[in-house]
DNA sequence: TAATTTATGTAACTAATGTTACATAGTAAC
DNA sequence: GTTACTATGTAACATTAGTTACATAAATTA
């Protein structure tokens, strides 16, 4: 089973004998909607690799304010946990699964070894953090250029892909969480769009019209 | 001369052989204040190491609208470089001497072969990662969670000293440019500023007086 | 030195975002 | 069913940031 979802969509990223040592070495998670798989300051053991489902990444500073980063969908890597595992260092964000998700866990001895061993777990990782460092740009890009409108739009329909659903199940406060701004704001704008014709509101469900 | 600068900002990062390689292939490049060293949509052909000043590391999107983003100091290199020139995919950044600087300058044929002979080069490329991944971090806390003003004081003290100067030869406009704001409300929080007795304003130049 | 360009200062206004306060409507708990 | 809680809607107001317009001063050029 484990092997199946990894060949599925590993299959074309490693070689075969390091599919084997992960599919031996790789400890197999599933985690429950809104499960907490990194909390801030964390040091981790080693990185997940994300089989199924959807994390939500956040990012938290000292006053506990906190904002979206991104989302890790099946076939991404968490780099700032790779950061973290390598150095010893502490992890800067938060992760919470934002649906069901299965995750395989590779232990921090193997990460090193495999750069040498391994060309496809170079361009891999190489390749996370390249992919982690262009959605940390489209999130700069979001909080320096666009309005809060745009934001909450943006944040909507990016979501909606992510889970693969039209409607979201989801209040306006959490909303406000994610893109540090207030409920009243949040509400505010909602209302806007769905009189757009953009989204549908209903209690604890938004439906989006129009991607 | 090179060997000297490489030595003694590389020396405990680096092991010998690598050194040596480097120093042998290596093009080395002084850049002149505001030189271009990496323009928005380049294809890199390798990756620049920083042996003496400060680059400027800028975000510009679709519309011109651009923002800082960090600066290199010596001893950086700029993982955004690294990830064109692996993937052979565009630079979505530029890349500006904020003062003469001296790099070297590693052909992409290289940085794979590196990563599995030297473990140096492994933790070096890792490492410059995280530390582009913290820097983004910060760039994004700053973006999300500060107001103006604080925006703009942080942004005078950070540049003082990364160049090492306690004032900074700059415009009103300049300023406004790096922080995506307007040149008006820049001499507006200047003004404030310097009456809280933190800064001391000059044509073409601010003193810091309190960091 | 006069003319022009560049940099700064500031007022007045607009727009966007954040805050406080309260009303109402579902939903869950008792 | 009554009560309590949670989510949403909205008005009124405060603050922050962006814009337009113009004045003045310093530096550069003719």
């Amino acid at each position: 089973m484990i092997r199946e979802k990894l060949e599925s969509y590993y299959s074309f990223v490693f070689e075969k004998e390091l599919l084997d040592e992960i599919e031996q070495i790789g400890v197999y998670k599933k985690l429950r909607e809104n499960e907490l798989l990194v909390d801030l300051g964390d040091q981790m053991k080693g990185v997940p690799l994300l089989l199924e489902g959807a994390i939500k990444i956040v990012r938290e500073d000292k006053k506990g304010e906190e904002i979206l980063l991104y989302f890790l969908e099946r076939g991404d890597t968490c780099a700032s946990s790779f950061a973290s595992a390598i150095s010893n260092g502490k992890c800067g964000i938060r992760a919470i699964a934002e649906k069901e998700s299965e995750i395989i866990f590779l232990p921090k001895e193997k990460l090193d070894e495999w750069l040498v061993k391994y060309k496809s777990w170079r361009n891999f990782v190489i390749d996370s953090y390249n992919v982690r460092l262009s959605e940390m740009m489209e999130t700069i890009d979001t909080l320096a250029f666009m309005r809060m409108d745009e934001r909450l739009y943006k944040y909507l329909t990016d979501k909606a892909q992510i889970l693969r659903e039209t409607s979201l199940n989801t209040t306006h406060q959490d909303i406000a969480y994610d893109l540090h701004t207030s409920r009243v704001v949040v509400s505010r704008l909602l209302k806007q769009l769905e009189n757009e014709g953009k989204i549908k509101l209903l209690r604890n469900k938004i439906e989006i019209l129009e991607f």
